[in-house]
DNA sequence: TAAATCTCCATGATATCCCATGTTCTCCCA
DNA sequence: TGGGAGAACATGGGATATCATGGAGATTTA
């Protein structure tokens, strides 16, 4: 599979007065195979700012509440975490899409961004966001480090 | 499937004096490819509010009851829960549907209502009841939400 | 005939498109 | 290796289109 998505790096960019941000480039080229040319975004679970992703990834989110009852309770608490703050977010011809109000609210977000590639999502944080983000991930001593790595599985075969 | 129908955020929107409301343009462009230009609306099974859809998830939840038993008692009071009070909204030009006095009255709708999409449905609600929804699917700590992820199955691939 | 419903048009607010600019990065050739 | 031309990118602003909403008039229903 080489036309995985996956979103590398830090980018700082500005918000215009109008609520606009440029996606970086390097984000779109991850997206380009996508049907739908834009990114989903919605609060991050963890409660730091948005998190985005491709459309193609948020209906593989879909696809797991589809496994639940339809009229579970269960299921709809999951839902209600995260579509109602959701949105699906087109890019114009310049590569720029419009922060909606409430979720740049929400996250503290004014005229300045920090885009986080996250592997196959990607943060989008307010400068004071972004510290936190960092520290609050930053792992002190390198056991932790260690034993973190040691719970991904290898490979077996 | 990049086509599939997923409601996405939160639209505030008023209640003219007729009972007629724009279904939030986002609905409108998700639902675009449906034979109906509309939405079914019945009353929420969880007791806020009213639901909607597209007629071909109606449909789908219709596949659901066929599961069980034709004659049975299970069947019978399912079926009364939904399809008594369900209708079909078809909007007009400029995107608006005239909602049923009994629904609104139901959901205590009177002259706004919050459209909350919950990807495959969404909720209709009064500000009272957007509000009960809110604090009703509020997950306080990171490991309840956790847990509620967890209890979802894996890819296994 | 009265009430309800639908169709059409007007309007203000908002989002989107389009073009222009400066900066950075890349590439090519001396 | 260095420098210059050209492309790509982020950003700003004005023009344009879209959306939600209100109301008038036509059509239907009871």
């Amino acid at each position: 599979m080489d036309n995985e998505v996956i979103f590398f790096g830090t980018h700082e960019n500005k918000v215009d007065r109008k609520g606009r941000v440029s996606i970086p480039s390097l984000f779109r080229q991850a997206l380009a195979q996508e049907s739908f040319q834009g990114v989903v975004v919605y609060p991050a679970l963890h409660g730091l700012g948005l998190e985005g992703c491709g459309l193609s990834h948020f209906q593989w989110i879909g696809r797991h509440l589809d496994k639940i009852a339809p009229f579970s309770r269960q299921r709809e608490r999951l839902t209600a975490q995260i579509f109602p703050n959701a949105r699906p977010l087109q890019w114009d011809g310049t590569g720029r899409v419009q922060l909606p109000a409430d979720l740049m609210k929400s996250a503290g977000i004014e005229d300045q961004v920090y885009f986080c590639g996250m592997y196959r999502v990607f943060r989008v944080l307010s400068p004071a966001g972004h510290e936190a983000f960092l520290s609050g991930n930053k792992v002190e001593d390198s056991d932790t480090l260690d034993s973190l790595f040691d719970s991904i599985e290898g490979d077996g075969a």
